[in-house]
DNA sequence: GTTAGATATCTTGACGTCAAGATAAAATCT
DNA sequence: AGATTTTATCTTGACGTCAAGATATCTAAC
């Protein structure tokens, strides 16, 4: 009996035509994902960056050298719209931790690269990062997480054949 | 193989210091819900609310007659910041969807409640809200649910201990 | 009853997000 | 080549969110 099932309860009180069945996954996941992403944004912040910069920071590193991607590569990797990345990338930029540089194969558009600063200050979060993930994740038992990662996996794959 | 999976192989690449393991099941639960929230928005949205301004109807729809709630209650039910509330109350407040009456019982707050037209809105919507969640949650097979719910329930529950 | 601390809510300021529209350059078609 | 369409990115405007601080009121201890 958590608070999920308090929410069903009031449900079924209140709304006893609705079959509310569907909720409590619904419920539990988003607040599961908010509570995880709270979690998260401790290391981000305690490297003052947030989980926006991260995510760009994280994407250019993991991409190798010369960890250089168009702005529609991350769009693309990250999933936001132009104008939220335009955004993220001016304030990364003006702190100094990437760099747009003209491209050379589409005058249309830019190429953005870690400076130096950008991949060292990445290589360090990320690490902390990935322990603070370990951290968060005993929470849920090892013999919990096959079914844990199969059902997600599922029906994610369900949306990204359907939007693919 | 999916593109959480491409992610992981690209951090195995670049950083094979690091386990990234549990990378993928946090990968996964946000893309998921943030699919999912995505998907519910445009129940909301064709009704003119947000997500925000659902919470807060529903919150106070759930809860049964006279349908009402302070301030403080929704926040502990949404959990959100208060200076958050108060934005949400404003915006519902000023559309008339809900009224803020002094609270006879505490000088310091109020008391949300639900309008006529609010409870009217918020009935409908509610309704078309959870047939859309039976419409999404058909992409994870029935099979998968309730492994999918055990692990999100004891996942969860380390949270609410901890915070409780 | 006064004072000191706890609470309930609102205000402020800085970010982050998106949708829709603008701009410039590439690609494609005649 | 010239016209048309598509693409890449940025701009704008409206919201939503939080943390930190301000106010007013309640509660508890004297």
């Amino acid at each position: 009996m958590d608070q999920v099932d308090r929410i069903l309860e009031q449900w079924n009180r209140e709304r006893p035509d609705l079959d509310v069945t569907p909720m409590g996954t619904f419920g539990r996941l988003k607040r599961l994902a908010d509570q995880l992403l709270r979690e998260m944004e401790r290391v981000y912040r305690a490297h003052d960056l947030t989980q926006a910069g991260f995510d760009v920071l994280a994407t250019l590193r993991r991409s190798g050298p010369p960890h250089a991607l168009t702005p529609s590569a991350l769009i693309s990797w990250t999933m936001v719209a132009s104008g939220t990345m335009t955004n993220r990338l001016d304030r990364l930029e003006a702190r100094g931790l990437i760099e747009r540089r003209t491209n050379p194969a589409d005058g249309r558009g830019s190429v953005v690269a870690l400076t130096d600063e950008g991949l060292a200050l990445i290589d360090r979060v990320v690490a902390e990062h990935v322990a603070n993930q370990h951290r968060l994740i005993a929470g849920l038992p090892p013999e919990l997480r096959p079914q844990l990662d199969e059902a997600l996996r599922a029906w994610l794959a369900s949306f990204e054949e359907g939007a693919g």
